[in-house]
RNA sequence: GCCCACGUAGCUCAACGGACAGAGCAACAGGCUUCGGACCUGUAGGUUCCGGGUUCAAAUCCCGGCGUGGGCACCA
């Protein structure tokens, strides 16, 4: 609804430049609170070419806009050359009441959209997920969601790395040290591989057996293939216990090896091979400097043999018959997401896009599988749970054990995830257990807490229509506003693929609440309709919020 | 060495090229006569890494440094 209050504030500007023939693109921001709501710096912009100052432009402009009869704009003014639109909250309070109640969890739901294929997570299956690949899946799955309220037909796929050198190795360490079974399958691999990484390096001289391995599963031997699959299907089964904790789903897995079985990376090399950007050396590779890539690509060994990024061409050509292409990766495949676009573009097929994110890393230096240095997303989760058990228990220890076990796990997987999702996935991180662990005032336990005490006072009150619109004071405008801009913001979110603006949104939110809760009582006050009714919207909003961001919204907790 | 990203309060982070750079944590001072205090109010804290440039306007764009992370495999 803020956005129609924008709309009406465009379309009067619009109307007195055109009236003037000026011809200018309109941009509207949101000013410091009190110059009004939305201002437009367009003055500043006229100032050379109707030589007058800014200030001047402002006025004349002010004068002759004129507010039609139904706008949501109350009052224009001119303040430093700049425009600012005032928003008629008396107007907008019952039409937005109105339209949040009705639409309930579809408040702020945009209409069909077209599919597109997200890839995310795609972690080798030698390990458990840690905190890096939590990155990784948070951002994906968080978008996700957004992208699919955003209208989209969303299928998340979980790309498997089976033709690596790391599985192989999980193959070989399996013939040669005993399984744990006892332990839950993702780690027990890591301890495999970790073993087998050790024993390779003290014998180098065993690295022609990975590549042996590595040949015959690409070959199809039966037996070689029957062992990487059960490997890294023992393995999945833990990265999926491990996401399914922090409500991650993957639609579909699909296999890296699936695309060398059905011969269309072959296709795909027969395509490439046609086109003026192959290089014809002892082995086949691709120049792509005319793509500012100076790296050349290579494709294929001199046995034949396919790379990894050759096999993700093909991968990719697949998914962009699905629709669009969107893969979360993390930095150290900027290169490659360089050159797939590149070699999509020279086929001719539609650019995937890339949300890369930078990594995540120790204070002692980075991560490691391989040399098992590392955090892992289960010990992570486990930790903040715990945590907030005991927070839980110091606020609420009159309750059940059931009840402080459940509320610790709601509010320590939304802790994990509203951590990583509300910084950029563009800054590095540092992991410090102090820091990951620190339910700060303003994180998600502070709007699932907004959330309950909406519950709670709607609990004790039967929910009516709104009736009257009072005069407003500051907290309830401010409540309203914040919830009218709810739709714009998930629209900027889908648009830009950022998850962080609708966390920074939803902090928005709860500030408001608490303090609107704070000043204005609801059940004893004079204005009782309408303030249930700000709450009840408040609380759908903030629902829908918290959803997208995959928190659970509690009632109590 | 070359390429890419990042550098904002003591710390963790915000800020479509726009008004005085904002929050939280930590520090200090207040608020339970409660619809649940996981809350609210206030004070203090800044050369937006440095130096140039473009612009009416730069944390934001351009150039050059410095620092941090990542890439530069017939690995994945």
């Amino acid at each position: 609804m803020f956005q129609d209050f924008k709309k009406d504030a465009e379309e009067a500007l619009e109307k007195i430049l055109k009236a003037r023939n000026i011809e200018q693109k309109i941009v509207l921001e949101k000013p410091e609170e009190e110059f009004g709501d939305l201002a437009a710096p367009i003055c500043f912009e006229l100032a050379p070419v109707l030589k007058k100052s800014p200030a001047a432009i402002a006025e004349e402009l002010v004068k002759q806009i004129k507010i039609p009869k139904g706008s949501l704009v109350k009052e224009v003014k001119a303040f430093r050359g700049y425009l600012n639109f005032y928003l008629d909250y008396e107007k907008l309070a019952p039409l937005l009441i109105k339209k949040v109640r009705r639409l309930g969890e579809n408040y702020g739901r945009e209409k069909k959209n077209g599919k597109i294929v997200l890839e995310h997570t795609s972690a080798n299956p030698d390990g458990p997920l840690h905190i890096g690949h939590g990155r990784n899946a948070i951002i994906g799955d968080t978008l996700a969601r957004i992208l699919r309220f955003a209208g989209h037909d969303i299928e998340t796929q979980f790309y498997v790395n089976d033709m690596g050198k790391q599985l192989a190795v999980v193959v070989w360490g399996l013939r040669r040290f005993k399984l744990d079974r006892n332990k839950k399958s993702d780690e027990a691999i890591a301890e495999v591989y970790i073993q087998a990484n050790r024993l390779l390096e003290e014998n180098p001289e065993n690295e022609k057996e990975i590549s042996e391995l590595l040949r015959n599963y690409e070959a199809g031997d039966k037996k070689v293939i029957k062992e990487f699959e059960t490997a890294a299907k023992y393995c999945i089964e833990g990265i999926t216990k491990t996401l399914e904790r922090l409500k991650i789903k993957h639609d579909t897995f699909v296999w890296e090896s699936s695309f060398v079985r059905d011969s269309s990376v072959d296709r795909v090399i027969r395509k490439i091979k046609a086109t003026k950007f192959v290089r014809h050396g002892e082995v086949l590779s691709l120049d792509l400097s005319s793509f500012g890539i100076e790296k050349e690509l290579v494709l294929a060994r001199k046995d034949g043999t396919y790379l990894y990024t050759t096999r993700d061409i093909a991968h990719h050509i697949w998914k962009s018959t699905q629709g669009s292409v969107i893969n979360v990766w993390g930095a150290d495949h900027k290169l490659v997401a360089a050159q797939l676009k590149a070699v999509l573009k020279i086929l001719g097929q539609k650019e995937p896009e890339f949300i890369i994110y930078e990594f995540i890393s120790l204070p002692e230096g980075s991560m490691s599988t391989r040399k098992g240095i590392f955090i892992s997303l289960d010990e992570l989760v486990e930790e903040s749970v715990k945590r907030a058990y005991v927070e839980v228990n110091k606020r609420r220890g009159e309750e059940s054990d059931k009840f402080k076990k459940s509320v610790a796990e709601s509010v320590g997987v939304g802790a994990v995830r509203y951590n990583i999702v509300k910084v950029s996935p563009e800054k590095s991180m540092v992991f410090k257990w102090e820091e990951a662990l620190d339910f700060e005032r303003q994180g998600a336990p502070f709007v699932q807490y907004a959330y309950a005490r909406a519950c709670g006072i709607l609990e004790k009150a039967e929910l009516e229509s709104s009736g009257d619109t009072p005069v407003l004071t500051e907290n309830e405008k401010l409540l309203i506003k914040i919830i009218s801009k709810f739709p714009g913001v998930i629209e900027e979110c889908a648009n830009t693929r950022k998850a962080s603006p609708l966390a920074s949104y939803v902090l928005d939110l709860a500030n408001a609440f608490h303090r609107f809760y704070m000043f204005e009582p609801v059940l004893k006050s004079e204005q009782k309709e309408f303030r249930l009714n700000l709450v009840e919207a408040t609380r759908i909003t903030l629902r829908n919020a918290l959803n997208l961001l995959g928190i659970e919204p509690l009632e109590r907790m």
